[in-house]
DNA sequence: TAGGTGTAGAAACATATGTTTTCGGCTAAT
DNA sequence: ATTAGCCGAAAACATATGTTTCTACACCTA
């Protein structure tokens, strides 16, 4: 037969406790579904599945989204700045910016202090969207996190912002 | 004033333990740097961010290394199979594939058994590059995860695999 | 065996993102 | 004061991805 039988082919991650070179890419016994980084993919690409179907009846996009969700926190914000918090390119978040103008969920101003800046708001329309939107996304994120104890949230966020740590440090090669 | 002040905006995952709302989206106290999924997808944009540019200088591109990954655990693989295992559409994958063939990289032949499939397989030369590649991959992961125990390792898979089966449900609303 | 239905992949089409260039404004050095 | 250089943003350009449509094939049923 053309592809040689595997008897497992997913391990439980019980199973690596001993045994690095599962997970581990540069080892000849990785597997795919064993990987921290696929992982990570995978189960954010699937929270945002089917969450983005709910948010277009709402007229917003995941990126739309996203933007939102870091003006919440800050705001004003510059193009830049939010470019940089929602891990994209300037040019755009320049056009998506421009659309959510289009929409009303926010406005632009040029900061008073240097013109060649454009500070980003969000109107009452857009807070109220970005209300609507709440529960909603909660619910997928209660969904997401069923059975995980809250310790095992911390655990998990104290891994992710040690691994961002590191990645933030200077690259290889 | 507009904005409420807060004292601390961004808080150390120990803090969190008592606190489930800084991570929860649908909480007013919820802060971006706390929540899983933004630190996945900022550790997933800073892991490929410079591995890719390291990866380009092969004549490899992400979605390219992506596609050799899937095939490096079963092999030959459908064009539908390899676009689900790699969490993109299958005309993107089928226009990547072209391109490998180009480069040398796959080679392609009708399933025997049902000709609509296109089982793709990878050449010396594609198994020969990805085994060039496999270092470089190996020391990112490395880097990444450097001061991160096997253990917390073995917990972080434990907690992704969990979030991404909730996910593979029957999605909300 | 003929016809309906579903699937795999490719082609055509539309959209979104990234890259490069341009423009205006800030800043510092002469 | 003038100019050179830098930076933020937007426009122009190129590329990549996703969506829709089409074709061929397999399978099921009448």
């Amino acid at each position: 037969m053309a592809t040689s039988a595997v008897k497992k082919t997913a391990r439980t991650a019980e199973d690596l406790m001993d045994n690095r070179s599962v997970y581990d890419p540069s080892s000849p016994n990785f597997r795919l579904e064993n990987s921290p980084f696929y992982l990570m993919a995978h189960a954010d690409f699937k929270y945002h599945e089917d969450m983005d179907i709910v948010l277009h009846k709402h007229g917003v996009s995941k990126p739309i989204y996203r933007v939102m969700t870091v003006l919440r926190e800050r705001q004003p914000a510059s193009i830049g700045a939010i470019a940089e918090a929602a891990l994209t390119k300037r040019s755009t978040i320049s056009r998506i910016i421009d659309r959510m103008v289009e929409q009303g969920l926010v406005t632009t101003e040029p900061n008073p202090e240097d013109n060649r800046i454009t500070e980003v708001t969000l109107t009452p329309a857009g807070q109220q969207t970005l209300r609507k939107l709440t529960p909603i996304v909660g619910r997928q994120f209660s969904r997401a996190m069923d059975g995980v104890s809250d310790r095992d949230i911390a655990h998990l966020l104290r891994t992710l912002q040690k691994i961002s740590a590191n990645l933030s440090k200077l690259p290889i090669e």
